[in-house]
DNA sequence: AAACTCGGAATGTAGAAGAT
DNA sequence: ATCTTCTACATTCCGAGTTT
């Protein structure tokens, strides 16, 4: 794997990186646990084809901080340029911030994907890449390691190269299992799918619901706040209301500018009768959607 | 029957804080 | 270094009443 420390191989490892349409990333930082924590490597895997350690480029930028600029400035900045991290968030606050363009987060995209379709306990990098096999024991402890050192260490720049491989996997793994084109979706296979396991759904679905009501009960019944998994816990609301009459009256007595548009509801509008026509009324329309499902017919049924 | 409305409850979300 | 959890706030959902 190219491990690059000097900067005109650097320059050219970024000039590289913006010919690519996506990239995966990932980044280590010295530091990490102070408040002053800095940039140590970045790692790039520009070829989609060649998934390999081999094939990462660590860019070592812990020196030469003008350089993770310029990649911030060509690449991260470049909206052309796909970026694919896991948890981005992290890596986007010293790549860019707010200002990095194009950006895919693999946690984000796993999040998306209902627990049926991807049953883990957590969205960690590590429990998805052993979930999908493609690493059958992924050892993270250089993870929490000193990256301010150098030389780094083999087994560092080992585990630095791996992980981006990891997203990359993830990320194909993730795109299989994304949301279909509702375009193309076969309505027909839905439905029917749909009342294969509505009976089981149902069965088990009231009986999670009564479940929690009886717990929700007991547990303030018996004043337990808490058991293993299981909290208890309230808040108080408050609201507080004027009458329009009022609010109106003291605001226009103390001159006070309120930028509030009252809802008019049907009700409302029948009140204000022929009034509604001398008011500058603003007009909002929007179309809802909503799936209604009856009972199915007797003879179909599929169970 | 079917389509609207409405309000409150349920659920989602962003960002900060907390936990290995 | 990477997530998970928490909290305040926003959005969506859903049942029920009303109208078409």
């Amino acid at each position: 794997m190219p491990y690059l420390t000097q900067a005109e191989d650097i320059r050219c490892a970024i000039a590289s990186c913006t010919q690519a349409s996506i990239l995966w990333l990932d980044t280590e930082v010295a530091d990490y646990k102070t408040d002053t924590p800095q940039l140590s490597l970045i790692q790039v895997l520009a070829d989609g084809n060649d998934l390999t350690a081999e094939s990462v480029g660590i860019l070592d930028v812990l020196y030469q901080p003008e350089l993770a600029d310029e990649f911030i400035a060509k690449v991260m900045y470049n909206p052309a340029i796909e970026k694919v991290f896991h948890n981005a968030s992290y890596d986007r606050k010293f790549l860019g911030k707010h200002k990095a363009k194009n950006v895919t987060c693999t946690l984000e995209l796993a999040k998306t994907i209902p627990y049926y379709r991807l049953p883990v306990p957590n969205y960690q990098l590590k429990t998805l890449t052993e979930y999908f096999g493609i690493c059958p024991q992924v050892d993270k402890t250089e993870q929490t390691g000193d990256w301010r050192k150098r030389p780094l260490s083999p087994r560092q720049l080992d585990y630095a190269a791996k992980d981006v491989v990891y997203v990359a996997h993830l990320h194909r793994h993730l795109l299989d299992l994304a949301q279909p084109d509702p375009a193309t979706e076969d309505i027909e296979a839905l439905t029917l799918r749909y009342r294969q396991i509505e009976h089981r759904w149902k069965q088990l679905d009231t009986e999670i619901q009564q479940i929690k009501e009886r717990l929700k009960a007991a547990m303030q019944a018996q004043n337990v706040k808490k058991v293993h998994g299981f909290r208890l816990s309230s808040q108080n609301r408050t609201s507080k209301k004027v009458a329009f009459h009022q609010l109106a009256e003291v605001t226009k007595k103390l001159g006070i500018e309120l930028d509030i548009s009252v809802q008019l509801t049907k009700s409302l509008q029948q009140k204000l009768g022929e009034v509604m026509e001398e008011l500058p009324v603003e007009e909002e329309n929007k179309t809802t959607w909503r799936l209604s499902i009856t009972e199915p017919e007797e003879e179909d049924l599929p169970f």
